[in-house]
RNA sequence: CGGGGUGUAGCGCAGCUGGUAGCGCACCGCGUUUGGGACGCGGUGGUCGGCGGUUCGAAUCCGCCCACCCCGACCA
């Protein structure tokens, strides 16, 4: 491609909205453009690479047995509606209605027409295990799309998905993923880690998510200083520590006033926060057979804690959770502030467990698993100014279930080893669920086994999104000057820079006939023949980021031959004419060789 | 959805104590330049985000709306 045609050009200024650096690279470099807010056009560099990196996916998942497949963007409601997320899902579903009224929907994931196709066409376990992927554009309406190609609404994702008779099998197809996952990662030069995640709306039982670790990133990873473990923070477990054992004290009440933060209150009665219980409100929405039911969760954590609301709206199976209001809790007879379930009807002692008659809504009360084995916590009161000392757990109050809802943080114990835990960010390049039937059972996928009963296929589903990693190996590799790329994702392998001389038309003519050579050679090549100025043509060479320089100019070839420079690197090296290509072969299979040699085998992390 | 910010030429910005819009870059033409974003001369390009109001007169003041960005909520 001759720069003099290429559509589009570079921008000395990149547009004031672009903050993060592969945004605005990618924007003054000439791969995107805005088109709406998470919207974007690609332009012929960033189609290229991502044109590379979809071959990269292609030749990773046929290695695994997949087999290449499309299905659609535009997708009937009545699928959606037979697994529930039509429903389920809120405003981030494309939907709109077909010239007959036909409610349809713009795919963000394929699990209910992969589930559809499956039904159609597995009948025998004759039929599985298979293997199938697929890549495709989806659209979600995030509600805050940000950091250029990093979070969007349309963007192009590889999923694959697996259909196996057994566990057994989706345990082999989930490692085979985890492995081609981290290949095509390190194919693509990018250094990620896989991590435990909560499987959310997904539905599942496993989960892992493959993080670029950034500063910019969305997601909180809690990392193992000593390498044992890693985990979204949404899921992060950790080592608690344990309460000295103490003779259970008679509980009592003391006056507070105004301490209605832990940190208060831990000052005014001075205590550790470790001896207090705090209280916590949230209206959860939870799916009871066809109707969803709509519950106040009071949760209890020790006060040297923080909650996690994912582990408890997984705790509780809740479809969605929000923070209670004011009025919210007092209907439940809690006084925010002073708050704790003792005394609540449905905590009292011999009170059945699973209150429901209680006005205002179904009340269910979830303590960490910290709370029992901490003994003489200060807790509310439920009364104005008022907490009460050394309450015991079942002692003083019941509870509907007792489990982990305590969020992990820097400096807490690794649950495998005790060592440290640390928070980074991390940017979610990919993923694997473990689906096992929540998609066979509601689509009806059944298959015929030897002795010809029924079974659920065994299904997994696994996403990369191809924009998302172009835009992370964006922000792995840059400098100052622009754009370095990988060459096994650089739109082209070889930036040729003409300068031409003043007095004879010899540059021009070597440079020409240098693209066509190479060209024919099968070498890809951007040939910048513009009439600028070297500053210019250096620059922009700077800021598009293709691996090799080649400059012609009659400075070079009055040295012996053309200039060839790494962009990684500074050295210039002045290299014949006739060894050219030899040496541009040599330079490049040595790029590759230094990819190659990081694709390697990934321990399981299950 | 809550909080904050910004909308003036393709990009970056000024103009905002009201008086019919400007700078740099980019772009077009001519000439000079040619190894790290050259120079001269001459040009093109804007319903000042939209609608309504105040006013003799609105980019500027007021109201409503929209878009985009940031933080949070949310998020396979």
């Amino acid at each position: 491609m001759k720069i003099s045609q290429l559509f589009g050009q570079t921008l000395r200024d990149a547009p004031a909205e672009a903050e993060v650096v592969s945004h605005s690279l990618l924007m003054r470099a000439g791969f995107i453009r805005p088109v709406g807010a998470g919207i974007f056009t690609y332009l012929h560099l960033a189609k290229r690479s991502m044109q590379k990196i979809e071959a990269i996916l292609r030749q990773e998942m046929d290695a695994i047995g997949g087999q290449e497949i499309s299905m659609p963007v535009v997708q009937p409601a009545d699928l959606w509606k037979e697994t529930g997320r039509w429903y389920q899902i809120g405003s981030e579903m494309g939907r709109f209605n077909d010239r007959n009224k036909h409610d349809m929907v713009l795919a963000m994931t394929h699990e209910e027409v992969v589930a559809d196709l499956v039904r159609r066409e597995v009948q025998s376990y004759k039929h599985l295990p298979r293997l199938i992927y697929h890549i495709q554009t989806k659209f979600r309406d995030e509600p805050r799309p940000r950091a250029g190609l990093i979070r969007v609404r349309e963007f192009t994702m590889k999923d694959s998905y697996s259909l196996d008779t057994d566990w057994d099998g989706l345990d082999k197809q989930y490692r085979a993923h985890y492995q081609a996952y981290f290949n095509i990662y390190h194919r693509c030069g990018l250094e990620v880690l896989a991590v435990k995640s909560d499987s959310g709306m997904m539905g599942g039982k496993l989960a892992h998510e493959y993080m670029y670790l950034t500063p910019i990133g969305e997601d909180t990873l809690i990392i193992c200083t000593a390498g044992d473990y890693s985990a979204n923070r949404q899921v992060a477990r950790f080592q608690k520590t344990p309460a000295a054992p103490e003779e259970l004290k008679p509980s009592e009440k003391v006056l507070t006033p105004n301490c209605k933060s832990i940190e208060d209150l831990a000052n005014f009665l001075n205590v550790p926060k470790s001896k207090t219980a705090k209280a916590v409100f949230f209206m959860a929405q939870i799916p009871e057979g066809e109707e969803l039911i709509e519950k106040f969760i009071f949760a209890v954590i020790r006060g040297d804690m923080e909650l996690n609301e994912t582990k408890l709206a997984n705790a509780v199976h809740a479809r969605d959770l929000r923070p209670a209001t004011e009025d919210e809790i007092k209907a439940v007879g809690a006084v925010p502030g002073f708050a704790s379930p003792i005394g609540l009807a449905g905590a009292v002692q011999g009170r059945p467990q699973t209150p429901s008659r209680y006005p205002g809504s179904p009340l269910q009360i979830v303590l960490d698993d910290s709370i029992p084995s901490s003994p003489n916590l200060v807790a509310g009161a439920n009364e104005d100014g008022y907490h009460l000392l050394n309450t015991n757990y079942p002692r003083d109050y019941t509870a509907d279930l007792v489990t982990d809802i305590a969020a992990a943080e820097e400096g807490f114990l690794c649950p495998e080893c005790g060592h440290p835990l640390r928070m980074e960010r991390g940017v979610e390049v990919g993923n694997i669920f473990k689906l096992g039937t929540r998609y066979s059972d509601s689509l009806g996928c059944t298959f015929l086994d030897r002795e010809g009963q029924p079974k659920p296929v065994i299904m997994g589903s696994y996403g990369i999104g191809v924009g998302r990693l172009l835009a992370c190996v964006a922000e792995q590799y840059h400098d100052d000057h622009g754009l370095v790329w990988p060459v096994t994702v650089a739109p082209y392998q070889v930036h040729l820079v003409l300068l031409r001389g003043k007095n004879t038309p010899q540059a021009e003519e070597t440079a020409d006939k240098l693209y066509t050579d190479l060209q024919a050679a099968g070498v890809e090549v951007l040939y910048d023949d513009r009439d600028d100025s070297p500053g210019v043509k250096f620059n922009d060479a700077d800021l598009i980021g293709l691996p090799v320089r080649l400059t012609v100019s009659e400075r070079a070839l009055a040295q012996g031959g053309v200039e060839m420079k790494l962009r990684s690197k500074s050295e210039k090296i002045i290299v014949p004419l006739a060894e050219m290509l030899a040496e541009l072969r040599a330079a490049l299979a040595a790029l590759e060789a230094d990819i190659s040699a990081r694709v390697t085998r990934v321990d399981y992390n299950g």
